[in-house]
DNA sequence: GTATCTGCAAACCCTTTGCAATAAG
DNA sequence: CTTATTGCAAAGGGTTTGCAGATAC
């Protein structure tokens, strides 16, 4: 939840591979971390400049991976052609439910899942690494919109 | 299930927006349902001039939008830098476990998702229109194969 | 006849990559 | 010192779009 712990999981892994601990990087992952929302990379960089940061987006796009892989965040949703990322490391696993009329999120968590996984790994015999639910529908705003137009 | 239905309803909603039954159109979706397996652009373009159809790319992107809206394809998950499309018309609704080793893909039923969607719905107060979910793991080879490198 | 559709090629946009200079360990 | 990292600008690759000719209705 603090974010000294994000940082410090990543020197390790970044040690652990032999990578580098640079200001960039560290600036890049404060930045991320520093809210609790979702991100995109054209956001996040505009996001920096604004504060007077001056990182290159080449370096956010080559920073992702490795978070990605040391467990910090993970890709959500591909949309308005350009992916979309969540911190996980410190949240409760959940799922998102968005609104296709306002883009609102809500997230909420899925009491079904552990029996799920346990039926999936039994019934095909995987390990499940990752599981990833996405509702979609109109917000009570939206539903009530739509019920004018019409 | 069968390729009268989709056409069928495809023209109706052409007519119902004033648009075009094109024979470009027609082939793509024969080419489309001629399987029931999961489709990309490049894949779809590329069966069809291996039969000697010629139909150009742009007609498929401008073709896709329109199924969706009618109902007969969804987007399931944009993977190696390209979207990828599965038809909805004609199938039980069913979530994917997919082998992040092999990419292999399995279908399953989720039996918990009735109670979900009416605790969603009470809970949140939305209309729900959709929903994805998407397991990862390893199938039981890869997990073998992975068992034996470390 | 009129508005939509087609194929083509160019444009678009997100993402990746080659390079030379810089800096971490 | 060695090797990874940076910023830049160019390249890449999927998708969209402007256009002029063709065609559904």
């Amino acid at each position: 939840m603090n974010q000294e712990s994000e940082l410090h999981i990543f020197r390790k892994y970044l040690q652990k591979k032999g990578l580098r601990y640079t200001p960039e990087r560290e600036q890049i992952i404060k930045e991320i971390f520093s809210t609790h929302d979702h991100f995109d990379v054209d956001t996040l960089y505009l996001r920096m400049r604004q504060k007077g940061l001056q990182i290159s987006k080449a370096s956010i796009y080559r920073l992702i991976p490795l978070l990605i892989e040391a467990g910090l965040i993970e890709e959500v949703f591909f949309e308005d052609g350009h992916m979309h990322y969540e911190h996980i490391y410190g949240h409760e696993p959940h799922c998102h439910l968005r609104c296709i009329g306002c883009k609102r999120i809500e997230e909420f968590r899925d009491p079904y899942w552990p029996e799920m996984e346990k039926m999936l790994q039994e019934k095909f015999g995987y390990k499940i690494t990752n599981y990833k639910l996405e509702v979609q529908g109109l917000c009570p705003a939206c539903k009530e919109k739509q019920k004018n137009k019409s």
